[in-house]
DNA sequence: GTTTCATGGTGATATTTATCAATTAATAGG
DNA sequence: CCTATTAATTGATAAATATCACCATGAAAC
């Protein structure tokens, strides 16, 4: 990990997190002075499961998966990290750690921003707390989609979900590189590696996606998406 | 459901939502205009998923349940709702749509506060808006730790795991009314009803617990956590 | 270029969990 | 008090999913 910062300032960044446009120009200043910039390496750890909440997190490029580490090792994916995002676990607000680790999956710059400049704006700006709010809001809404889905769908269900999860969200392309393992595609989707691999070769069999072991391309996406419905 | 206000105003009220200490006079006396209460009897819905978002709800008395509607009618119970809890969904602030309903177990006495009332006092309140910040993270860090358990946890652990939220959360006791039904107790850990059923059985047979179709009294708290964590 | 190690893939089998069918208890109305 | 319903319970079975053992492949390390 490197600290050389590439970019100039948050007020011209062009991956910022959209809620900064709701800062007066001395708030964004604020943020600017308190921030530092990282890269990371592929498989690179960039926020670590329990550690302080001292700075919130964005992605300027690259991708990173987000999980939390659960009993006996095994990992939970909560998500795949992506630029103009922000990065802040709801345990910053609860008992200031981290409720999940960060780990860079291609090359990624990142910028770290001081979490307690961070709160204090949040007070004073109500059109930025209520952005905040919005943020944290839309992930809960998510996670407890999810959590529902996770619970009330079969496997081929489940995959089917995340496969076009990184078609609408991650890539917003019908092809694109897999960037996880079938380990990780199951740390998502709750299932194990080879059950991932049985019911990818499935999709492909019925001529539903095209999958090698980096690459999958959406073939029928109303069928997918029948999947991915009925579970 | 009657409408009668039986609570004089929220600045004297003992059950109120322990934010409400962060409002100012004026604040506090916009919101106890803007309120109204209502009573519901056991099994009545109190709040639908999928209606606006119009109000935020607090019980003043008794218990509900909240729960996500999903796939071929199967639900999925979320938590118990208490008094003195802000009870609001993150659509509120997404899609402007309960997340989920709201059904009355016990006889209920509720608030209901005039959301655009809320959200306006969100604005200008800073230590407000951080305390609901704090209240909505709180919520998304459990549905998290829950969505992990649901996933990783077998049934034994998953159902320990419920049994001491009720000692815990709900009653703050070792002995308890269960007011949910087996097939309920099911839609909260994921398991089919006879499933409950069976290892209620189990853990009575091996002196973990006392159980009849109604109560539920905790034998042995350590053996019961131990279950919940390896489970 | 060979070796090493992680990942992908396959079949057989074990475990977990749900479903089905039937019976018994509990409860609400009349 | 009796009857109609709903919930609780039980055993048997089926379905879903995980685990195990193993081999192939391919990229990185030497």
């Amino acid at each position: 990990m490197s600290v050389v910062n590439l970019i100039s300032s948050c007020e011209t960044c062009t991956r910022r997190w959209k809620n900064f446009k709701r800062l007066t120009k001395e708030e964004l200043n604020l943020v600017n002075e308190n921030r530092y910039e990282a890269t990371f390496k592929p498989g690179e750890i960039m926020m670590k499961q329990g550690s302080p909440t001292s700075n919130a997190l964005f992605i300027a490029s690259g991708m990173a998966k987000t999980y939390i580490e659960g009993q006996n090792g095994k990992n939970f994916i909560l998500s795949i990290a992506l630029p103009g995002r922000l990065i802040l676990g709801p345990g910053a607000y609860v008992d200031s750690r981290q409720t999940y680790t960060v780990a860079a999956i291609t090359a990624v710059q990142a910028c770290f921003i001081n979490f307690e400049i961070f709160k204090q704006i949040v007070r004073v700006n109500g059109a930025f707390a209520e952005g905040l709010l919005q943020d944290i809001s839309e992930k809960s809404l998510v996670s407890l989609t999810r959590m529902v889905n996770l619970s009330q769908k079969k496997m081929h269900g489940r995959l089917a979900e995340a496969l076009l999860y990184f078609s609408d969200v991650v890539f917003k392309n019908d092809e694109y590189e897999m960037i996880l393992s079938r380990q990780e595609l199951g740390e998502m989707t709750n299932m194990a590696k080879e059950c991932v691999v049985r019911i990818l070769k499935e999709l492909e069999d019925s001529g539903v996606i095209y999958s090698d072991s980096s690459k999958i391309k959406i073939l029928d996406r109303e069928k997918l998406v029948q999947i991915s419905l009925k579970g």
